[in-house]
DNA sequence: GTCTATATTCCGATAGAC
DNA sequence: GTCTATCGGAATATAGAC
């Protein structure tokens, strides 16, 4: 584990905001050291290049996220599921990570999945195996529904939930900035990533199941 | 109107290529004067400087989408309105884009909205005008939910359907490359649209109305 | 593990010829 | 309207002292 104090945490510190502020390929990495309070060698030290930097960054709160996914689908295993009670718990672990001072991240790997390239690579194997688990739960939930559509609706729904979490501030303004507070976000998030599994009012099937145990 | 074979036109192709794919920050103007096949000087002289030819490239094809959209609303102006048609309309100008050469156009607008700072300023501002007119038509399928929902679901629609449509090659990738046509990928991504628009199953009201004349 | 110093390349921007 | 030449500064990366 890397301390935040560390020269290498106040490196990845940094590197994560400017990142996420300004995009990848506008951030020097002397503005990096800048704002970390150390010099030009350190990240070459430390990290070796840009992108092991970049990857760094990104490493460094994905096993945050997972581990929230893995507990929030050990719960939902043998449970009632329910396209709502889904969107809940595909949202939560990145509200967590919200919290915990994590909205430079998110706004990065956002970004980082808007642009499409693959800087993310990293970041996006360790959610598409995740999503694998809500795969099947989501199938569960939409028998008639194929496979290939509902993992479609998963990666469009964690496109959102990035996009919207990681900029707040950003969605508050461009909605005229009245009386939206972070949980009001989040909770019409949640009813939007809801709609978009469940799908076209005229497509739903019974939306509730029991798993068979 | 600047045509494609000027110098003006051949450096707003390269540097709308060249934004989307890489990033604004991280492209330099002797990248584009490279691959537009001109000289360092060109670009000052035509544009004065790097913002100036930014919005140069966004309002190369807006125009396009604003005259889509009036069309579409006109049509749907005194028409029974379901959220399938509203979405349909929504996603159809982008498609139209997309078909006439406007993929990276599409994946630099994603990009910008994404990182949420001012550069996409001029294309904001009319894509918002434009919702107003859709918020209104959303409004009357749905009397029981606020104003304030329907303008964050539309900014949502508009959110993923930039992302989606900007990068098919991605979208294709992610979902493991079978069978994912562009016509596909549209009536995924429209059903996805319709979903948000509709909301949870839970909230929905009587879907269909008739607008009062 | 952290620093200074420096080598080398590339940046945005402008001046001035044509 | 398009070119060459060039300025001043900033970039990545490395070498080597401590």
């Amino acid at each position: 584990m890397v301390t935040v104090d560390s020269t290498e945490g106040r490196l990845i510190g940094a590197a994560e905001r400017l990142f996420a502020e300004h995009g990848v390929g506008a951030v020097s990495l002397r503005a990096i050291m800048q704002a970390a309070g150390t010099n030009v060698a350190a990240v070459h030290y430390h990290f070796g290049s840009k992108q092991a930097l970049l990857d760094a960054v990104l490493r460094a709160r994905i096993d945050q996220v997972a581990r929230e996914r893995e507990a929030l689908l050990r719960e939902l295993s043998g449970a009632e599921v329910t396209v709502e009670v889904l969107a809940e718990a595909y949202v939560r672990p990145l509200v967590t990570v919200l919290g915990s001072g994590g909205e430079f991240w998110i706004r990065l790997v956002g970004r980082l999945l808007a642009a499409g390239d693959g800087e993310l690579a990293p970041v996006a194997e360790s959610f598409l195996e995740r999503n694998a688990a809500f795969l099947e739960l989501l199938g569960r939930g939409n028998p008639g529904i194929e496979t290939r559509t509902l993992h479609f609706r998963l990666i469009q729904a964690m496109r959102l939930t990035l996009n919207v979490l990681g900029d707040i501030g950003h969605t508050r303004r461009l909605l005229g900035e009245h009386g939206w507070s972070t949980e009001d976000v989040v909770e019409q998030l949640t009813e939007v990533v809801t709609g978009i599994f469940a799908g076209p009012p005229g497509q739903r099937q019974p939306r509730r199941t029991r798993n068979g145990n």
